[in-house]
DNA sequence: ATTTACTTTCCGCTTGTCGGAAAAGTGTGG
DNA sequence: CCACACTTTTCCGACAAGCGGAAAGTAAAT
């Protein structure tokens, strides 16, 4: 989120402060000093001490013996009640567990937020092939299968508005045309799953299919496998199986 | 936490108070409106008007359209860069996968948390009987099993402290004499797993074992099953392997 | 012992935040 | 359509929480 000091016109709050000095982390920079969190937070040093002291004290925040801080149990606590985690990813998590076991590939189930397909879960194991994506990040919806299914089932209108921004490249094969790209997702309709060959990292291809709830998208469950392994008809069938299955889960009223 | 008002002496600070209402949000009440989150935090309603309003301008609440406020995707993203999710969930996951792959019953991974055990992860199908536990939640240590595992390799002090304090019963199988209990961590140190048989929910019985680390038990994994179905020999050796396959993946270096 | 870098504490000042009251909004029943 | 009850939002004068720069403290390296 925005710097504290480079917000034009309205002071930030102290709570947006505390937000400020959270949103620091990421998953490069798990474990920061308080001069570090200062400097990214963009807040005085005194400022960020006072802060990172009242997160401390409620748990949001934890001070290692290395003296570099991480983000606290009890912060983790209250978030496993965000919908999207025990709504979702705690019901959907056998269907996984299951697909992996399958397929020894690596599993990922991921939502539309903020205009970037945000990871629920994922399962990646010692045979599966590295991934860029982390369970909590978020990654674009046209260079991953996840996305692309996401991105297929919106509103026309939010198709044009994610469409109308510069699509970022990220390998040689990523489609950054909006025709193109456009067309794509006609098919992923068409079909009901997409295709992902090297268009987010070289080597990997993955397919996805959507898990529908009355009518509408609500997830994507994907496979991401070597390109060499991807074989689509397959790990569709299997795929479809695993998002029924979700979603006759999250049917249930538990 | 401590309801706003009734903190004696020192005022609870802005950020304590947006800390307070989202600890507002439990498993039973993870949808709350704005009248419910100021008589639940104890904070004017005006008050929680604004600290609500901040909360969700930074993400850490959604609004629905049936007007009662979640916790948000930012929170949760944010949070899954605590070390017990990153470093310990996302590891063990397909190790946990396997197992309930494997058993098809109810896995659990937790850790000690604030002198309780805090479930990292579970997984519970349809087939598995059904359980107490809740990723994010905390159980106690002397009525589950992987509590009894957390407890047996604690400090002997630290030990002590739990046995000093009365401890609750949840069933009329709960151990709850300070002596029998202690005599039960010995045995859990010296055979290397815990089995608790209805001490938590009638019927159910769970077994655990210790996830070790550098001599340091870090986390600890078990089955819950129905009491007739608890083959713990069996149960102790699929654990085992399990319980290895994760400290090793603890030790990679990602 | 000194220097450097980081962290913690201090303190005068400012304005962010306070909460009660009023106003506005919403849903329901007659 | 209106009245009522409840919830939510806005207002606003008061005040102390929080501000950040400076000083002091701490730890590590030389």
């Amino acid at each position: 989120m925005s710097p504290a000091r480079s917000t034009e016109g309205a002071p930030i709050s102290s709570i947006g402060r505390g937000i400020a000095v959270l949103a620091c982390f990421t998953p490069r920079a798990h474990a920061l000093t308080l001069s570090e969190l200062s400097q990214k937070s963009k807040l005085p040093m005194s400022s960020t001490h006072r802060v990172v002291a009242e997160l401390t004290t409620g748990g949001f925040l934890v001070r290692g013996k290395d003296k570099r801080y991480r983000i606290g149990t009890r912060m983790w606590s209250i978030a496993q009640l965000a919908p999207v985690s025990d709504q979702l990813r705690e019901r959907a998590l056998p269907t996984l567990a299951r697909l992996y076991e399958e397929t020894g590939e690596n599993i990922t189930l991921a939502v539309l937020d903020r205009g970037q397909a945000l990871y629920v879960d994922r399962l990646v194991g010692e045979k599966s092939i590295p991934s860029a994506s982390r369970t909590g990040g978020h990654l674009p919806l046209h260079t991953t299968g996840v996305g692309k299914v996401l991105l297929a089932y919106l509103d026309k209108e939010k198709i044009d508005a994610y469409l109308s921004r510069p699509l970022q490249r990220a390998t040689p094969h990523s489609i950054t045309d909006p025709d193109k790209l456009r067309e794509e997702l006609t098919e992923v309709r068409q079909r009901g799953y997409a295709v992902v060959r090297q268009e987010l990292t070289p080597g990997n291809g993955s397919v996805a299919v959507p898990i529908m709830r009355r009518g509408r998208c609500i997830a994507a469950v994907g496979i991401v496998a070597h390109i060499n392994k991807l074989y689509v008809d397959q790990l569709v069938e299997i795929l479809n199986k695993a998002a029924e299955s979700i979603g006759h889960e999250l049917e249930e009223t538990h």
